[in-house]
DNA sequence: AATTTTCTAAACCTAAAGATTTAGATATAT
DNA sequence: ATATATCTAAATCTTTAGGTTTAGAAAATT
């Protein structure tokens, strides 16, 4: 099932810098009745401009490009805040660039080798509103993902040169209270000690996390993944 | 294709608070060959102890359980470190439970309505370390993932009511540094100026931003996107 | 029973941070 | 041409922050 409106054709805008290939693209798409290539770009600052202009439904946009690169140009477009929906085509399947381009929004993603016909598949389900990402991308892109989460979170705890865990339990105290960009006077009051026990603390955290202030010894903590899932909160 | 081994069945335990439910899953499986179910739990904690003790290739996972929740659940499972794979299995196609299952590192997502032989579609692909996530649900991934990920960014910049675009240049580069954990007279050699014009755009960036001193200066930076895409860092 | 951590707290000091006012020089816009 | 915004900088002052040493009490280890 394609698009259910005959009266007006999907616009497309291809993006690559290979002429031959560009040309290939857009005359196996304008084999198809319901799309049409509007225009073809060269590198990624004409493709802005062209997108501006005629804000086509989607963008065949390839990766490896001069000057400025694929997704930087996915980035910028889709800044632009249009309903232009980008497929990327490409000829690596590398983890790493499905995992980025995915997550600045582009709709599809398909490598050049692929069969013709998965390309207009592509065009169909992302004019559709899905997402078209084969399965061997898709597995590539949760890899990347599922790795990605559990260095986040192994950041945090279990490391073994993470200066964090020779905190003792009360200077964690201290040092949450730090990072939510409380005084000496408020940790004092909030904790029921003395100012000058927690300087001790304080004293004690920066020696052990090997930084010179409290400022970087908020940077430390927030690196580290100390305080990763609740949302940094600043005390007023 | 399935298993290549056929010495040693790969070996499955269900995680299902209802009993009948567990029952006809237990069933189901044990009618493949490759497959052998070695236990139920009824909630997340026997189901834990089960698998920290026989460390089964898979776990089936139900997500809506009495006491600890699936999500919960996993997260301990993920942290213990094994080779199991969890699939989750739910009644429910929650784009936001989706997402924190796969984000915990789930191998497989299918909803209780599927049909059965999708559970052992599921199982030999997971058992080969591939991922199982059917396309309807893939597309809520990515719908949330996407979502998810501009509002980061969105939290940057465009905002209407982000403090920070009210900076001037000098003072987002000023900014910059304190972000780093630099003295004002780090700042005032880095940029060539005297301290006191530090001093004096500090302030005005605090009026700006609202916040009192430098560690909230820099907690309302993190927490807006200033700095999203490079890692933060100390300098020293 | 003896030792080591941990938490507490003081005194004393220096350095850095932050508040406030004033002001000159350069742009940029109206 | 005259506001307006930006970057620069000084003087003065108060408040935190940070360094260092010393030390008592309680809890956990060995």
């Amino acid at each position: 099932m394609r698009r259910l409106d005959f009266q007006r054709k999907t616009r497309v805008i291809v993006v690559d810098d290979n002429y031959d290939h560009a040309s290939g693209i857009r005359e196996l798409i304008n084999l198809e009745n319901e799309y049409e290539v509007i225009a073809n770009a060269g590198n990624a600052n004409v493709a802005i401009s062209l997108i501006k202009k005629y804000q086509p439904d989607i963008v065949l946009m390839d990766m490896n490009m001069p000057d400025v690169d694929g997704i930087t140009a996915i980035s910028k477009i889709s800044e632009l805040n249009l309903d232009t929906r980008i497929i990327v085509l490409t000829a690596y399947d590398d983890p790493d660039l499905i995992f980025r381009a995915m997550k600045l929004g582009a709709k599809g993603y398909i490598l050049k080798t692929m069969a013709s016909h998965q390309l207009i598949h592509a065009l169909d389900e992302v004019s559709q509103g899905k997402i078209y990402l084969p399965n061997v991308l898709c597995s590539r892109f949760f890899e990347y993902f599922q790795n990605f989460e559990k260095n986040q979170q192994n950041a945090s705890y279990e490391d073994e040169n993470n200066l964090l865990n020779d905190l003792t339990n009360r200077e964690e105290e201290v040092l949450s209270l730090l990072t939510q960009g409380v005084t000496y006077k408020g940790v004092a009051q909030k904790l029921f000690i003395s100012e000058t026990t927690v300087k001790t603390h304080v004293n004690n955290i920066f020696q052990k996390l090997q930084v010179n202030d409290r400022t970087q010894a908020v940077l430390y903590a927030i690196n580290k993944g100390f305080l990763n899932r609740q949302k940094i909160k600043i005390a007023v």
